[in-house]
DNA sequence: TCTGGGGTCCTAGGACCC
DNA sequence: TCTGGGGTCCTAGGACCC
């Protein structure tokens, strides 16, 4: 079972203030009259018939829907919703998995025993969502966790689709190639070239030919589109990276190299601070940072520590080390820091023992 | 239209080792 | 005197996701 609420984070605009029902509501960067620098978190279903979407530019949103309602995200307050929400689907599932702020796997094998079953299940969960939380939700069930994807995909708002296993070709077949998780915007235009459109085409398609032009992915590709998919719903997950970015309100001369370097500072400190909180005690062993150019070049460099380490210091250091190389070309719009190769500091002590 | 911020995974090439 | 084969680790970039 795959759970997504809709429009998330309009919706919850919507909820805590009701006069913005029937409105176009887009939750996003600060417009600034339409000169922000940003882009569209989520727009609700008034705001789509203007034809924004999340993604796009917030100026290009202002110049679709001038009157609409603009407002900037409250994390904190979607963070909380999110994980009540979470909570009532994990009490309902032999196994759960959150796959973002606003959506969810559930693996409900052992207490459905058919898919009439599930579904009923699926409607107890909206209701309760509703009930609590006041916010509808669109639910995909279907023999695996791609296929529910999709089919949570499928009808939207406040949607219920059912595939179950010998309905899964028909139901996948018509739809185009992009519907399948991890077929975006460049795939989708190379399939076309191949005279891809569909999931079925892609289904019928020489595997070797798909070899050719995606590499390995092509075997992925191929399974997908037949809606095979053996994944698991996974219960444990433990983040790989912390990173932080800033893009900044005008891009900065190279020659202030002072606000740049302050600016990693600053970044290296967040970074610093969502390792030190993390549920697991973590050091890092690499350090990267990310600069964007004004014509939107980006670039990261990396360099990874003998030894694994939480010192802030180190994070700042060797953030601003990597960055003097690229402080001589261009304006600059972007830096970023980020921390990675996590190890456990009991593992540490084994490497250096080793060494 | 002029493009956020937080992530994951994959690939390819080079250094280095035996 | 013109160059093997296997492996690991690191780096940079890119596609993709929410």
């Amino acid at each position: 079972m795959h759970v997504d609420l809709n429009a998330f984070f309009a919706a919850v605009e919507i909820r805590q203030n009701p006069e913005l029902r029937g409105k176009p509501v887009i939750v996003g960067a600060a417009v600034k009259k339409g000169r922000g620098r940003g882009i569209v978190n989520t727009a609700n279903y008034e705001a789509r018939k203007f034809g924004i979407r999340s993604g796009m530019p917030i100026s290009q949103a202002y110049k679709l829907c001038s009157n609409g309602i603009f407002l900037e995200p409250n994390f904190k307050l979607y963070e909380e919703i999110s994980e009540n929400i979470m909570q009532i689907l994990e009490k309902h599932a032999d196994r759960f998995e959150q796959g973002g702020i606003d959506e969810a796997y559930m693996d409900v094998t052992g207490r459905c025993k058919s898919f009439a079953e599930a579904k009923h299940l699926a409607y107890l969960l909206k209701e309760k969502i509703y009930e609590q939380e006041n916010l509808t939700c669109s639910i995909g069930i279907a023999p695996n966790k791609l296929v529910a994807k999709v089919a949570s995909d499928f009808k939207k708002p406040d949607g219920l689709v059912v595939v179950e296993p010998h309905k899964v070709k028909e139901f996948l077949f018509p739809l185009p190639a992009d519907a399948l998780l991890g077929i975006g915007r460049k795939s989708k235009v190379l399939m076309e070239k191949l005279g891809i459109r569909t999931v079925g085409d892609l289904a019928n398609c020489d595997i070797n030919k798909l070899i050719e032009y995606f590499g390995q992915r092509a075997i992925y590709y191929h399974q997908a589109a037949h809606g095979i998919d053996d994944s698991g719903v996974c219960e444990e997950w433990t983040q790989k990276s912390f990173s932080r970015e800033h893009t900044f309100e005008r891009d900065v001369d190279m020659n202030d190299k002072q606000r740049i370097f302050d600016t990693i500072d600053a970044l290296a400190e967040q970074v610093h601070k969502d390792l030190l909180t993390y549920k697991i005690k973590f050091n890092f062993r690499t350090v990267s940072i990310k600069v964007r150019y004004k014509n939107f070049e980006t670039h990261t460099a990396a360099k990874t520590l003998l030894t694994a380490t939480d010192d802030v210091c180190v994070i700042k250091r060797t953030a601003k080390d990597l960055m003097r190389y690229f402080l001589q070309k261009d304006k600059i719009r972007l830096v970023g820091v980020k921390v990675s190769h996590l190890v456990k500091p009991k593992e540490t002590a084994i490497k250096l023992l080793k060494l």
